[in-house]
DNA sequence: ATGAGTTTGACAATCATTCTCATTTAGGTT
DNA sequence: AACCTAAATGAGAATGATTGTCAAACTCAT
């Protein structure tokens, strides 16, 4: 039973230097056709698996859009919140300790055990109008 | 162009019945399932459309699961929040006026035109501890 | 009761995401 | 450098929630 390991390839080096260049949530899909249409070659599988498993270890954040579907981004790596774009997924990072603040409170009151909370807000960004 | 109307019909009526009686977040699925259970008759495409239809207008609320499954719930009429159980999907509402002045500081102070906000608490519930 | 516009439902079609599994690769070990 | 083996990849099939189709059934204002 060794540890978990996460091996060094080829292509989730491209999926995370093209991260790098993204600042507005990308799907799965996006990501794959950046790299395809940048030269890269790597499967939709495993840009799939690669988003997923950056996130699951919280190097990138996911959020979903209206539909449903996942979308990720390189963010900055302190806890943080977003403020989105609906018509270009253009992000704003923003924080707010005192909103953090509340919700330990609200779930402590209401006896749950907090796993995580979600805080986005929506809108159109000034380009889009 | 005669403005929209929504007609009266026993599946919608059904769906709203049933909606009524249910306190946790649950999917069009659920939804269709526990009407056939109960002997009413609906399509699964009926309890779709009708639950959209309904979230649109803002008669019930919707939000999603790690999935990505639209998740929908009557709740109470004013504008509020969640605090959900990961487990049985369990909901208390939840207000914070306090956040709702943040959101819309930010929004504003980076240029954005707000159009909605989501603020969900997940957690473990106390009964599936 | 009538008729135009809505709604419904069975089923097909979408489409993002996941699964399979044969083949390739990373990275440690001789 | 050659070897080994678990981990990773990718092409394509499979999944499954959601949406589209369209003929038949229904609502409701007249
Ligand atoms: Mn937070
Ligand atoms: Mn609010
Ligand atoms: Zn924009
Ligand atoms: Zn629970």
């Amino acid at each position: 039973m060794v540890a978990e390991q996460l091996k060094s390839t080829r292509q989730r080096k491209a999926v995370s230097n093209i991260l790098a260049t993204i600042t507005k949530f990308s799907s799965a899909q996006e990501v794959h056709k950046l790299l395809i249409s940048r030269g890269e070659k790597v499967g939709l599988a495993t840009v799939y698996r690669t988003l997923q498993a950056l996130a699951e270890t919280g190097a990138i954040d996911v959020l979903r859009n209206d539909d449903g579907e996942a979308l990720y981004r390189a963010c900055s790596t302190d806890h943080h919140h977003h403020l989105v774009c609906t018509k270009c997924n253009k992000t704003t990072e923003i924080s707010a300790p005192e909103v953090e603040i509340w919700t330990e409170k609200i779930a402590r009151e209401q006896g749950y055990l907090i796993s995580g909370h979600t805080i986005e807000v929506f809108g159109t960004c000034a380009n889009c109008r």
